[in-house]
DNA sequence: GCATCTGGACAGTTCTACTATCCGATAGTT
DNA sequence: AACTATCGGATAGTAGAACTGTCCAGATGC
């Protein structure tokens, strides 16, 4: 247990908490107080890592997602809704409550797009909730907005089962899977504020001015 | 008090809490115990809970967004940077430590997109961490994957300038600024959920079967 | 032969976002 | 004028999440 967390920079008490939530497998028992710990657990701590720390998943989802993982023979439009699910795990995606013109904002943008999709999927009320909220908040011009985020996420998908498709043994496209969808939204929220940049310098030349840091005040 | 409670359903005391932590400004004294709120004060109040709710902000990064927005004369770029730092109050965008691809692998990225980006753009940090996750945990096609979410970046970037672009007042325009950045990359994550559904629809037509919900275990 | 290390159980800590209680003053009702 | 309800403010308390620290009996290794 020492040298998986020498090797992973993880400290032992973390691996201990993993390991009693089930996040992380015992190692091979070699005695009454002992286990050794071999390459697949230092790949695995690093996936739960990778989730904790740059999916922002909780303990608790990723436990869920881990489980998918490792559940064999499973077909891999479940490890996808289990990845979506488990990035989903706000209260965005909770049943709708209020009213709002989200709902038939997404079908619209559905429709435009030609796309084909379950109306149970989970990023239907994401976007719904989202647009609601946007309409709440007095955005106007959201089928313009949706249109354009909609044309993106798809080329992001397309680019997703892309580096699905290309991946190895199913095992492996379980964890491609996971990891491009968790790492994914990350990775895309980045290159969007690099774009954001190039565009707005592209745009208006003048005054680009990036900031440094900034600390909360109370008082 | 008790009227922008009932308008906005957060409870009293919670209102209150904002009122403490400077979220929201404080009603017009009307007497030494009492103080009147208006509409401006449900819409912030929208703002925060969006910003909370929907943004998965900390009520510490909300402030410094309600802070720069609330400043006036403040350029556009600036509140962009703010904002852009607010979503990206994570581990991610620390200062990189470690080694890896990921620096080299953005820098080609926005090479081969021509973009023209500020070196200490907090995307750049994020998404080189990103994409130091993705090569411990094994990924080999990098190059190929940024590529595609660089070119879905840059069309959602384009969406919000444009809409950014049609709004009314510069104060207006802060708000819309932050409420873009903050809920687009839930709206952006949502839809690719979608486009997923869809496109691997597209891909393998049979087995799609999404995922109904799954409760994490212990033992 | 003995300090060191191991894994496991369990309690404690820190942080965040609220929530509950109390209080004196005031507004509305009678 | 009396009385109750409510107001805003201050303070303290709570629940949950993610660790972290302490203890202990049993190996390991020099």
């Amino acid at each position: 247990m020492g040298e998986l967390s020498a090797a992973t920079g993880v400290p032992v008490p973390t691996i201990k908490y993993y390991l009693r939530e089930n996040l992380l497998p015992a190692g091979d028992r070699t005695g009454p107080n002992q286990a050794s710990y071999d390459a697949a657990h230092v790949r695995r701590l690093r996936l739960i890592r990778a989730l904790l720390d740059v999916g922002g998943l909780s303990v608790t989802t990723a436990r869920q997602v881990i489980t998918a993982v490792d559940t064999p023979d499973l077909p891999l439009s479940w490890i996808f809704g289990v990845a979506q699910h488990a990035v989903s795990d706000t209260t965005l995606y909770e049943p709708l409550d209020g009213d709002g013109p989200g709902v038939a904002l997404v079908d619209e943008a559905i429709d435009r797009m030609g796309w084909h999709v379950h109306d149970d999927n989970p990023g239907r009320r994401g976007a719904a909730r989202v647009l609601n909220t946007y309409a709440a908040l007095g955005a106007d011009d959201l089928a313009e907005i949706s249109d354009g985020y909609a044309r993106a996420a798809e080329l992001i998908a397309r680019a997703d089962l892309a580096a699905v498709a290309q991946g190895g043994s199913v095992s492996d496209m379980s964890e491609t899977v996971v990891i491009g969808t968790v790492l994914g939204d990350a990775l895309v929220a980045s290159l969007r504020r690099i774009a954001q940049e190039h565009v707005s310098f592209e745009l208006f030349p003048d005054a680009v001015a990036p900031v440094k840091s900034q600390k909360g005040r109370s008082s």
